[in-house]
DNA sequence: AGATTGATAAGG
DNA sequence: CTTATCAATCTT
């Protein structure tokens, strides 16, 4: 039986993304669809920060693309990866400023394109405020759930000073597995 | 290790 | 317009 927690606020969301990936880390996404609220527990997290950050989509520069980056905390941001695979961030912080938290797992559902298909989530939900939205947000229901850092994966295009920070954060009951 | 897949961004 | 690139996943 999965509980109901407390819609996440603004306020929440105003802090850095390498404040919220680790503590993101066991809240409940939410998403509506048909009538129905389909909540899946985070346990997988990465945190992309500004446009120093090579392996940040805003490190090029604001585009049409990566615009919603530079929006206030608790937006999301979903794209289009691998022609393929719709890939959901949280954008963080204040307004102006590029950084987002890119969810990678929930429970059950291991892989940043896994998780979107399961909850129905595609770019029709980017630019969405999830502090108001009735179709996505997340909640807190004061479950803790003990986590570790790690590198990020799948940036090799990025800089080398940026693929060694530990900016992934994996549950510890570790549903996902890393590739070997 | 290779195929898949299409939006995105940069270049002419 | 053309081309290369990609926060992945699946099958071999």
């Amino acid at each position: 039986m999965m509980t109901v927690g407390k819609r996440l606020e603004r306020d929440y969301y105003k802090r850095s993304a390498t404040v919220l990936a680790p503590d993101l880390i066991g809240k409940l996404l939410c998403r509506k669809v048909d009538g129905q609220v389909l909540r899946y527990r985070i346990t997988e997290t990465e945190c992309y920060y500004s446009e120093q950050d090579t392996a940040c989509h805003a490190s090029k520069g604001k585009t049409e693309r990566t615009k919603v980056l530079y929006m206030q905390g608790g937006t999301s941001y979903v794209y289009l990866c691998y022609g393929m695979h719709s890939l959901f961030n949280v954008v963080t912080g204040e307004e102006g400023f590029p950084e987002a938290v890119l969810i990678r797992g929930v429970e059950g559902y291991n892989g940043p394109g896994k998780l979107t298909k399961v909850m129905k989530i595609d770019r029709s939900l980017n630019e969405e405020d999830m502090t108001t939205s009735d179709k996505l947000w997340i909640e807190d229901d004061g479950y803790q759930v003990a986590h570790r850092a790690d590198k990020r994966v799948g940036i090799d295009y990025a800089e080398e000073k940026d693929r060694e920070i530990l900016w992934r954060f994996i549950a510890d009951d570790g549903i996902y597995k890393p590739v070997k």
